[in-house]
DNA sequence: CTGTATCCCCAAGGATACTG
DNA sequence: CAGTATCCTTGGGGATACAG
């Protein structure tokens, strides 16, 4: 309960703006494979390819997707070597580093007191 | 990085299968208003003219349906009084509380790397 | 005051095919 | 291998009206 929950100052994230800083962080990492994403990189760099054997459940395109969102937010770095057949790997940068205590708590959270 | 991180044990919430706690727990605060009602009935029980007022942008619909399911989760407390006018009144429960320093972290880390 | 019931629309996301 | 382009479907959520 401390004192860093003042509402006065507003956040502008992707032109839009938010009351508070938990749903601007929502929506940096709240969409449907950004905190998964994340995470798996958090514990190795991985290929597209790998990162599309993780997700099987979603398509190359929705992947691509939220990989570029998650670059253009600076929390993933994106690395091509320029060869024939390509090769990009990603990665977390600092920025994206700094996340992953709140999303291990998350999952501390759910074994606690979920299900 | 602590070792709380393994994928073996997967988390069912709702008929849905989560890999890892990180989504389960997103399902249960990542809904559209929920964290931030989660937020604001930290610092008060509110009526739910009250949340209609802090949540100008939304519908009836869309706030009760809202706490329905933090209500369903355990996360909410609906006291209703019997009398006329209805009055209804929304708290957090101890579980509910639990999540509170997870959106505080987050408020705090959009502050930091945010804008 | 605190909801529920209906209708309706649009954009998020899936399937598929194509490309450097 | 690592994407883009296109089409198409679905359901989340808004607007509105009604109700206990």
């Amino acid at each position: 309960m401390q004192e860093n929950r003042e509402k006065e100052d507003r956040m502008v994230y992707r032109e839009k703006e938010y009351k508070c800083g938990i749903d601007a962080t929502l929506a940096v990492v709240g969409g449907k494979w950004k905190a998964s994403i994340l995470w798996h990189l958090s514990q190795r760099t991985m290929r597209f390819s790998d990162l599309q054997r993780q997700f099987s459940g979603t398509t190359r395109k929705m992947l691509t997707q939220q990989l570029r969102e998650l670059e253009t937010d600076g929390l993933v770095h994106r690395e091509v070597y320029p060869q024939v057949p390509p090769k990009v790997e990603y990665s977390l940068t600092a920025k994206g580093t700094t996340i992953i205590p709140i999303l291990d708590q998350m999952c501390a959270w759910a074994k606690e007191y979920l299900q």
